[in-house]
DNA sequence: CAACAGCCACTGGTCAGACCAGTAGAAAAG
DNA sequence: CTTTTCTACTGGTCTGACCAGTGGCTGTTG
């Protein structure tokens, strides 16, 4: 096998691992040549490739970074089966929210788990963010927090769903935090779910972990669905400029 | 932008309008370096990046060649990204199974809870023919009576998750069915646990479907991986005429 | 004649070193 | 202090060389 090849595999089970987390900055071509023994070409062939399937995105003059795994919001309209189904069904949000309580839970209970420092790291920040800042404002934090946590569960593929998942969300109804944080008595429930959730990952306690994360999903669907029941329209438009999954992929 | 971006986007144009086709060999890459004027360099790294897209191959010795997109059953043949990771890494097959253990359980729970009388008659039917087929010949009966569950639950999103998974991992991964069954002891302890879930989600009890289904996938990853440890060579080759996509969209 | 071995002109794969072109931070000028 | 300039990075391109598979042509040999 070329060379070129194992060393696009290398990268890229690494970035899959989480050794390499989004946003990172890769070493630079001359380093990655020096530290793995090949010329400059093999580094930049393999960094092609990579840049092909879309998982690293490379500027002029600053470097290489890691891309999250989320699928693409910008250029192709590709309308999956299910966000066809979603769009003529508004129901099926609950049905949604359904799958999410679980695979969040198992997101979270994993990343008790296996948790590197660095992901606690990462984690922490996200929370500080998302304490220090008005949800009302801003649903990134919230979108950062969470996502911390679900990379450092280490499952690409749960990562994958999940994201699609909440980008599909996205497209129906605006962030759960926009809806639910107006009442003043519901965003202080939000906040003591997020620092549960937030104290078991960090401790390493998958059961409650599992158990935090659920029930968040879980308080979030009850009281969207109160919501509704009681006549007041849940937001379900996007606000311009916030595609949800945008933030993730500033093009090259 | 750079000029290698420009060329794998000519090509790329090239090949989806048709220029060139499948099967079809690309001219070498001193040809394409003299002919648009650049250096080899830049043609390599235009070419490894369609590579990394899976639109060309290239064999060392004999040239690059346009990619002959997989004709599916249905038609579109988008390789998604989660797709393309997973061809490239075989080990991804355990964290999906990690995943599918999560939802086919939760898929259990919900159907022994909503399941009508329709849908009993449907599961039964489908475990019926299970119990009748000798498992080693036909794959069939074993998704069809999984499927009859999921479908139970009610849940699209569920429904439409657990296909996406099942169908990716045929295209890696012999259904287990083929893998495991061999063994007369392990066919014993699958027929032993679908008879447990069986018997749960018909009688209605949540708990103890979850948790049937939840152990069956579990039963089958742990499996796989002693078996991969053993040096058994898992069979990661698709049977031909099965394209494992097709057989699982019985919807009107 | 056919079958074989070897040669040779391809193909892509890798290497080395040079230079161009953006970027960002440090140092010098105002 | 702010502004400008310099400088040490980053990736982008080019050149020319050599290695390594592939397959067809050719001369030898049975």
């Amino acid at each position: 096998m070329a060379i070129s090849r194992e060393v696009s595999h290398r990268l890229e089970r690494l970035i899959l691992d989480g050794g390499l987390v989004p946003e990172q900055k890769i070493p630079s071509e001359r380093q990655l040549a020096a530290r793995l023994g090949v010329s400059r070409s093999v580094i930049r062939e393999a960094l092609h490739e990579l840049q092909g399937r879309g998982i690293i995105n490379t500027w002029h003059g600053k470097g290489s970074f890691v891309a999250g795994m989320v699928p693409k919001a910008g250029g192709r309209e590709e309308h999956s089966p299910l966000e066809h189904l979603f769009e003529s069904h508004p129901r099926t949000l609950y049905d949604l929210l359904e799958v999410r309580e679980q695979l969040e839970g198992q997101a979270a209970m994993l990343a008790a788990q296996r948790a590197t420092s660095m992901d606690r790291h990462r984690i922490s920040k996200a929370f500080r963010a998302l304490e220090a800042t008005d949800p009302l404002s801003n649903a990134r934090p919230d979108h950062g927090f969470h996502l911390a946590i679900v990379e450092a569960s280490h499952n690409p593929v749960l990562v994958h769903l999940l994201n699609s998942l909440k980008n599909m969300m996205l497209m129906t109804v605006q962030a759960s935090v926009a809806n639910l944080n107006p009442q003043e008595q519901m965003r202080r429930k939000i906040v003591l779910q997020h620092r549960q959730l937030y104290d078991a990952v960090i401790k390493g306690k998958p059961g409650p972990a599992q158990k935090a994360a659920s029930a968040h999903v879980r308080f979030v669907s009850d009281t969207l669905r109160e919501m509704e029941k009681k006549g007041s329209k849940v937001i379900r438009t996007l606000a311009p400029g916030e595609s949800g999954a945008q933030q993730f992929h500033p093009e090259p």
